[in-house]
DNA sequence: GCAAAATACCTCGTATAGCAATGTATATGG
DNA sequence: CCATATACATTGCTATACGAGGTATTTTGC
């Protein structure tokens, strides 16, 4: 019998939507996390994870990281660490630094208006006995 | 020559990113269109595109609300119009306002977990001259 | 009356992108 | 040396938005 390498896809999962939410998103977090400074692949993931809600898989970021690259909003370079496994750190480019902002700017846009559009939701919640 | 029916996917769209954004906050909005009473398909698209920044194609809206009906959080009924073509009319079950709620809630955590991962980007916008 | 326009709903096909599940390379502990 | 840990990379599946059509009904112009 033969592996069964990707699981039944579940449509009845309740969370589904909420994997689609973060898509797009990914890509403004990863420049994002860059912001304060150079950090390597998986040390991204964890700080996504710790300062958002956000948590990436290692063949998320991969792909992500090379987009980014090859749009030079950033740049890699390997690092020899004193032990363990070299790194790959990721930096922000002067367009990445600019791209980010406008990305926040658009985000801050559409979140708004997304969260305008809820508000009638939301205070009917706080009504709840 | 044949119609050329589906455009050439310009990959260097730079607002390609924010078209991936709306993904997954489509539904939620679809929902959300319906909270205040029942709307008809086109209804529908001009309310979000009103109310938020949300555009909506009726290739898009359609399937949307065939699946959540088909989750049993809206239900539809055709109502004959005094005037012009009849119209299919969507209306919230007490299972889609459950669920809208809940959405409600994972996107002000979700959004809000975002924009806090933006701050330092945002404020340095305030700065510049 | 009948063609044309307007309104509304629906469907097919394609590109995109996340991500689970792999693989590879290096370093370290027993 | 083998097992484990760390790190980067890739492949292939799947879901989903959306452009470009189509159909049905009603109203308007002649």
């Amino acid at each position: 019998m033969a592996i069964k390498r990707f699981p039944a896809p579940e449509a009845d999962q309740p969370d589904r939507w909420e994997a689609q939410l973060r898509k797009g998103a990914l890509e403004m977090a990863a420049l994002a996390s860059l912001w304060r400074g150079r950090l390597y692949g998986l040390e991204i993931i964890r700080f996504l994870e710790a300062q958002s809600r956000l948590v990436l898989a290692e063949g998320t970021i991969y792909p992500i990281l090379n987009r980014l690259r090859t749009e030079a909003l950033l740049t890699s370079e390997w690092v020899e660490a004193d032990a363990g496994h070299p790194r790959k750190y990721y930096s922000l480019t002067d367009a990445g630094r600019e791209r980010l902002r406008l990305m926040a700017a658009a985000w801050m846009d559409f979140s708004s208006g997304l969260t305008q559009l809820l508000e009638p939701v939301l205070e009917s919640e706080e009504v709840i006995q």
